[in-house]
DNA sequence: TATTGTTATACTCTATAACTATA
DNA sequence: TATAGTTATAGAGTATAACAATA
């Protein structure tokens, strides 16, 4: 086994890096801008956007859950903190008693509205401003396809679960 | 003010998005499977890699700081981490007995082994194979370039800590 | 006085497991 | 039995401010 210990050449792990980085560095700035202007955590303002960008301005608790992949416990947590501040409505479902609807409030819509200013100065000045269109084009492209090929894979060591379901344990 | 009310283009919201997305993911997987292997976090990872690539296998705590841009309490914590397992030693610097030298340990070396033949294979089935050599080439400079361009932008609202720099008050 | 690093502390966030209720 | 969501709880991580020591 590991027959010759596979390891990175340089441009792959550039490339690794460079991603890391660089989405670290973005994702501190945008969130301090957040929390500055609208007191908003980075997840929280993701919620708010999803909502916002949906035509109903609704969504289900689980479809939000997909969306962020927090865990559901983590999205109960989040989705509270916003309906204190009175930023988002939970109602259950009609159709479905077991679920609940999150729906973006007019205040919510407000604090969205009064945040999105300086957040694209800062993506301006951040990434945007040292790229070309084609640059960013490339970018919107390559990291497309990757994102949708992860979201196809799930991670070896992180499967979903799936207990229980017969016949499906492999190693026992 | 806000003359008209700047907006993203497709484009930029496409690749902001893919780019935040998809760092997220490959953290999330990554991080997973440095704990599951090593009991390490990210961070940790990132501190013992840095230290391991170093000719010296040291470096200054005030520069791993830099290199991991957190806080230097956070890098603190980290690092007593670190050294109550054995994978680092603190020592202060011969040359400047305010600095203290952090220097990786064979163990540390060892753990760093044992993470890194599953590291790579979550990058490999994650990201890598999805992609051409080109994408990936295209990737490392693309993200490069934003990645220097942004150490050099210090973000508006966090600038770099200058407080009683004679004349340095901008609004006062 | 400026810089290096630590400490104390408070807080945010995330995940796990147990639990309720509906399908 | 499976799914949707909540709760309790525990743990990790981060930042801020005050502090000590050296330059």
């Amino acid at each position: 086994m590991t027959p010759q210990q596979r390891s990175l050449e340089p441009v792959q792990l550039d490339a690794y890096f460079a991603l890391m980085e660089t989405a670290s560095l973005l994702r501190h700035a945008v969130e301090q801008q957040l929390q500055d202007v609208g007191s908003l955590s980075y997840v929280q303002f993701q919620l708010l956007a999803t909502l916002g960008a949906s035509a109903t301005g609704s969504q289900r608790m689980t479809d939000l859950a997909d969306g962020v992949v927090y865990s559901r416990s983590g999205l109960t947590y989040q989705a509270r903190a916003l309906e204190k501040r009175g930023l988002v409505i939970r109602a259950s479902s009609m159709d479905d008693e077991r679920s609940i609807t999150v729906t973006i409030t007019e205040e919510g819509r407000g604090v969205l509205g009064s945040v999105f200013p300086g957040h694209v100065a800062v993506l301006d000045d951040l990434l945007l401003d040292s790229l070309t269109r084609l640059d960013i084009e490339n970018l919107a492209d390559i990291l497309g396809r990757a994102r949708d090929h992860m979201r196809r894979t799930p991670p070896r060591s992180a499967a979903p679960r799936r207990r229980k379901s017969p016949g499906a344990d492999s190693t026992v």
